[in-house]
RNA sequence: GCCGGGGUGGCGGAACUGGUAGACGCUACGGACUUAAAAUCCGUUGGGCCAAAAGCCCGUGAGGGUUCGAGUCCCUCCCUCGGCACCA
């Protein structure tokens, strides 16, 4: 007998799909579609370890499941090329980064192919091919052309050392990831994005998402809803009102000060010469102040500007002061402080002594201790005492609205975009910038627009990007009026490829458009969104913002990209997370090369629940491998002979087909394989355990298989005689439900719920019968001895037990 | 601080809607085959009492509760891993 033999057979099937163009798939009409995406890769320097393996596992398995079924399964892959690693390489050592790119991609193509994995590699797209840039600077054109993009002063942070500006990601502890120095801060003209213009509508539509609950909360709260008022205070001999942002204008009777931001326009004007130099001071201190060091130390620090404000319900005067733990882009960058019913408040008037009113009381009108943050009824409030909170906050802002001097707003957390990057290796943004016209978008005949071949990447040292060097780039005329003209030097941040790319898979080669409409109709949504879920927020963001925003200029008919989302967990190896510094990654080539793609695609799921963290362990791949070998014994044991099938055998293989089937499409993946595991363990008994089964047996296990084992499932399907594909062949099983009814069943008999025994009785078996047969247990009878039976309770198929006192 | 996940043998993990806790796999030990080894196959493997078996006791992070019966439901708490964090 020969033993199975993985690498001469996983290479002839990878062969043969590729000869005869397997995954290759297209629209049709008339069979139901089935879109599997994985969240393409940046394809690193270091290839893929076993951690990124699950999540392709997964997808691959659902995609040939989907396929066996009769879907037509779009899965397909791509590259999320543009990034800092091939600029960083092109930087240190001067590879272009097309070159870096195009090698570590080939190795990346090469190890998803050792998977076995069923992708549709004639639909490949790679965000770095002017072709497909093309589209993503397109789609930038129409948000411009709709005010959806604009220019603003933005501080970004800046590397003095490395002379160039850095994306947020680069910047570790306040520090220069790559030279450690101190990170500054530089205001320059930034591009930004409103997505804050859909934060409504991407909050709505979380609510049709089946994603899991963890990223839907972490959206919702980066999106950051909040409903409330802004209340304008006059200020004291001066002509100017400050606006404020509350959710508690219930508590506007309690307002015993104000703070603005240090940032905020009107400090300056507000400062008396009395208090001019300490004002400066602190200025001066918040902006040195590293965004870390402002985060770690929440003591609250501040200063009185010398004016006051008058607090509309009750004209009390106030004072103003700033703090920095006021932030200028959140509401108006200016609070009403109420002490008694906010923390930060609070604390702040502890430290420099400021009145603290309480004028909000529990339900049962006492005054809690202080400060009390929740709802409550009013005190102190004047003709509003006696109110709820709820109705306060609506009859407080009516009755300042009358006057003008409030008005119910929403204000959120998410902020707009910033859209560019003092980058190479990225998108150009498709503007022109002309002294008599502006910004002037290239026209759209003329995308896309390329990035030049440099020789240098070097930083230019102004915070721009290393484009602004190059003048035979830079230097163009207007498309609008012909005159000299300079290129915008900004790039797109890595996210902007990513944003749109599950619309190109459906037409990758479409010069017209992004995509035609009609494949867009046919095959999207996406079905099922597989990636980590470190992108929770950012990249599953900001694509559905750019899908919102296609939908509108009619390039989609759908507002919400990704139907189902699946997050799978991290592998860990030694408790940590994978990493190359740690030297604890666990090289997935090795191990196909020894046990086989297929026993480490199935190990990949026996590990553990697909969505929980698993711990990686060495010899855990050994047992996969003996099942392996093992099933294909019993397949050559019994391919030439002739088993007839038996009641037991087939209730067995009826009984795998349901299992199979539900705990695939409920993903609980790891059980899928143990459920196999325990069908090959009992079926090889049928047959007075000589390790044979019978041939519709086996061709039931073949398929069911297949998903997991993608090569091994050939092999055998070829073994049974089939010419073609067991994908092309073969469809999934389904059971007949009178073949799982059992006629016998195991039953715990108990005495006081403490289980003494079982019994084993025909299914419909009544009490009496039961109970006749517990009576013989010897445990039974030892437990009564001496007892009164006070009832029994006997759930057929279930349980005896015997309450007794 | 807030939000979410997790806590079950030596290890990874299973357990439907409350019904025999520890399936399946790993490890370890014993045996068969072999000149020997590898591979394979068979058996044992939560802890304890007992020479052994029968039998009994304990056992799903801790403590309470509901129930004939709780890993599963309720209350209080602990540990751990992630995310967010001065957003008024």
């Amino acid at each position: 007998m020969s033993t199975y033999n993985h690498k001469q057979v996983e290479k002839r099937w990878r062969n043969f799909w590729q000869e005869h163009n397997i995954s290759s798939v297209k629209m049709d009409l008339d069979k139901p579609k089935y879109y599997c995406l994985d969240m393409f890769p940046y394809p690193s320097g270091s290839g893929l370890h076993v951690g990124h393996w699950r999540g392709y596992v997964l997808s691959d398995v659902f995609s040939r499941y989907k396929t066996l079924q009769g879907y037509q399964v779009l899965h397909p892959m791509g590259w999320d090329a543009f990034g800092l690693p091939a600029e960083n390489d092109a930087i240190n050592k001067g590879i272009h980064p097309t070159v870096s790119t195009a090698s570590n991609i080939a190795n990346f193509k090469r190890q998803l192919q050792e998977i076995g994995a069923m992708y549709n590699w004639d639909r490949e797209i790679n965000t770095t091919d002017p072709d497909y840039y093309k589209w993503t600077q397109w789609i930038f054109l129409k948000m411009f052309e709709r005010g959806l993009a604009y220019q603003k002063e933005m501080p970004i942070n800046f590397c003095p050392s490395c002379q160039t500006g850095l994306a947020n990601e680069e910047v570790v502890g306040g520090e220069c990831e790559r030279c450690g120095s101190q990170v500054e801060k530089r205001k320059l003209k930034q591009w930004m994005l409103k997505i804050t213009a859909y934060a409504d509508r991407l909050l709505e539509g979380l609510k049709q998402l089946e994603w899991p609950e963890k990223v839907l909360k972490m959206q919702e709260a980066w999106i950051g809803r909040s409903e409330g008022a802004e209340i304008d205070f006059y200020i004291q001999d001066m002509d100017e009102k400050i606006s404020v942002f509350t959710t508690r204008p219930d508590t506007l009777f309690g307002a015993t000060f104000m703070v603005l931001a240090p940032e905020h326009e009107l400090v300056e004007k507000l400062t008396t010469d009395e208090y001019r130099e300490q004002v400066e001071e602190y200025i001066r201190q918040t902006q040195t102040k590293s965004s870390v060091e402002r985060m770690a130390n929440k003591d609250k620090t501040g200063v009185f500007t010398g004016s006051y404000a008058i607090n509309p319900v009750n004209d009390r005067l106030i004072p103003i002061w700033i703090s920095d733990y006021v932030l200028i882009d959140y509401g108006s960058g200016a609070v009403m402080a109420v002490p008694a019913h906010d923390e930060r408040d609070y604390e702040f008037a502890q430290v420099f002594g400021l009145d603290i009113i309480p004028v909000i009381a529990d339900l049962d009108g006492i005054i809690p201790e202080l400060p009390f943050v929740m709802d409550g009824i009013l005190i102190n409030s004047g003709k509003f005492d006696g109110l709820s909170s709820k109705e306060a906050k609506d009859s407080i802002v009516k009755y300042l609205a009358e006057e003008g001097r409030a008005v119910a707003t929403v204000q959120y957390k998410m902020r707009d975009w910033v859209f560019s990057r003092q980058r190479y290796w990225g998108e150009p943004i498709p503007i022109v910038h002309c002294d008599s016209c502006g910004q002037v978008p290239v026209p759209e005949s003329e995308l896309p627009v390329r990035l030049p071949d440099v020789k240098n990447y070097q930083p230019t040292g102004t915070g721009e990007s290393p484009l602004a060097a190059i003048e035979e780039w830079v230097n163009t005329t207007c498309p609008a009026c012909g005159g000299k003209a300079k290129r915008e030097t900004n790039t797109m941040p890595q996210w902007a490829g990513s944003c749109w790319y599950f619309l190109r898979y459906v037409d990758p080669h479409n010069n017209e458009a992004l995509a035609d409409k009609e494949k867009i109709k046919y095959w999207l949504p996406v079905d099922l969104y597989v990636g980590g879920v470190e992108h929770a927020v950012l990249h599953l963001l900001y694509a559905r913002f750019y899908t919102m925003f296609l939908k509108d200029i009619g390039v989609v008919e759908f507002d919400e990209p990704f139907k189902k989302l699946f997050n799978q967990g991290m592998i860990t190896k030694d408790g940590a997370k994978m990493s190359k510094s740690k030297g604890n990654v666990v090289n997935p080539d090795e191990l196909v090369e020894h046990y086989g793609a297929d026993a480490l695609r199935i190990y990949e799921l026996f590990i553990g629940p697909p969505e929980i963290d698993a711990e990686w362990m060495d010899n855990g791949i050994e047992g996969v491998y003996r099942f392996i070998q093992r099933v294909w014994a019993i397949v050559e044991n019994s391919v030439n002979v002739n088993i007839e099938p038996t009641r037991k055998s087939e209730q067995l293989r009826h009984r795998l087909i349901k299992t199979i089937t539900e705990r695939l499409e409920s993903f609980k993946l790891n059980t899928v394989v143990s459920a196999f595991m325990e069908y090959v363990n009992e079926v090889s008994q049928v047959f007075g355990g000589k390790q044979m089964i019978d041939r519709k047996s086996i061709e039931t296990l073949a398929i069911l298989l297949a998903p997991l084992a993608p090569h091994f499932a050939e092999e055998i399907w070829a073994k049974l005689g089939n010419e073609n594909s067991i994908f092309v062949n073969a469809t999934w099983p389904s059971f007949d439900p009178e073949m799982l009814v059992v006629d016998e069943v195991t039953i715990a008999v108990q005495v006081n719920g403490k289980t003494r025994g079982t019994v084993t009785l025909a299914v419909d078996a009544n009490e009496e019968t039961a109970k006749a047969e517990a009576f013989k247990i010897t445990a039974v009878n030892n437990a009564l001895e001496g007892k009164e039976i006070v009832k029994t309770i006997y759930v057929k198929g279930k349980i005896l037990n015997i309450v007794v006192k």
